[in-house]
DNA sequence: AAGATATATATCAAAATGATATAGGGGTAT
DNA sequence: ATACCCCTATATCATTTTGATATATATCTT
């Protein structure tokens, strides 16, 4: 999915600024999708450009002006005509659908060559990363930073994707604690 | 983790192809992490410029030359040393970790700009797709194509972390089919 | 007979990452 | 106190990665 789709996507909810994206994407929508400020603030920009999106610059004393950005009439067609035509390649994982990159699953598939008190540690110390994660997802309270995207949090389809991800990172610890004298032991 | 670590650890348990590195991904290491071959085959010659590996090539009639990478005595050195020295790097997700961009996920989050009847499609392909999914990871058949990257697969690191996966592919599914009903209807 | 799938490597424009720069505020630990 | 880290906020950029395409043939399916 386009980077610029993604932030369409996410103004369709409210105007945000970039730093507030990038907070939602490892907030309530932690283990979901990330993106680097090298890719959002571009892609903000050519939204712009195209006016999908405009913006209105706050200044702020001795900080960097803060630029809000706002989905336009056109943006929200173009997401909308977008989302549904590409619906199809998000689907199906592989070179389309979701790009996996697991480098915790990597060392162990590679932990034969780490001490085994290495490995103890790594597993706890997962453990208790799946667990701030957990709570990051599954989060209620109110965001000051942010009122806009608590509405697409708190959704239906908020709540159906946030919950399915909380399912997975439980059913992860849940496996890791069963099973992890296999590696270690 | 780099791409040319990744092609030593996968080494280590036997010479291999590029071709056959990217297989392994697709197949038994599915949902584990993936690499196109525009990474693949550049990191493979530079761990041969480097003598981290070595090639052999093979004179295959009317097709490409086949060349298999094998690992060195300094190639498994580097690998240890590696591995362990950013083991700590690979156990938190967010900037290091785990790099999650799951498309559908954002799909199922902007579900609400699709008609019901595509989200319906949508999730019937999905679970179609990951039941797949689930019997590249979890199968246990010969690999005749390869026989040294079976012995990965099948080793006990292995065992656990396809299961890993297969365990969270599953509760997936089970949640998508518990609660779609929330999607549409 | 046409089309898809599998084997096998290679290249490359476009996109994304990860790090760094800038710049001040607030908290807190030694 | 003052050193250190985290938060807010945008921006840039070298390096890395993707996704597509090219090349070439065999085999299986429709």
């Amino acid at each position: 999915m386009q980077t610029s789709v993604i932030c369409l996507g996410l103004l369709r909810s409210g105007p945000a600024t970039g730093y507030v994206i990038k907070s939602v994407l490892e907030g309530p929508l932690n283990q979901i999708y990330n993106l680097s400020f090298g890719s959002i603030y571009p892609a903000l920009s050519k939204l712009t450009k195209e006016k999908y999106v405009t913006v209105k610059q706050h200044a702020q004393d001795k900080k960097p002006d803060k630029k809000v950005y706002t989905i336009t009439k056109r943006g929200i067609s173009y997401f909308e005509e977008t989302l549904l035509a590409e619906s199809g390649k998000y689907v199906r994982s592989g070179n389309y659908g979701d790009q996996i990159k697991s480098e915790f699953a990597m060392l162990l598939l590679f932990s034969k060559s780490l001490p085994k008190q290495n490995i103890k540690l790594i597993l706890d110390e997962r453990i208790l990363s799946a667990q701030q994660q957990l709570n990051l997802i599954t989060y209620e309270g109110p965001i000051a930073k942010d009122s806009n995207l608590n509405a697409l949090r708190n959704s239906v389809q908020g709540r159906f994707t946030r919950g399915l991800m909380a399912e997975v990172i439980k059913t992860a610890i849940n496996y890791i604690e069963t099973n992890r004298k296999k590696l270690h032991d």
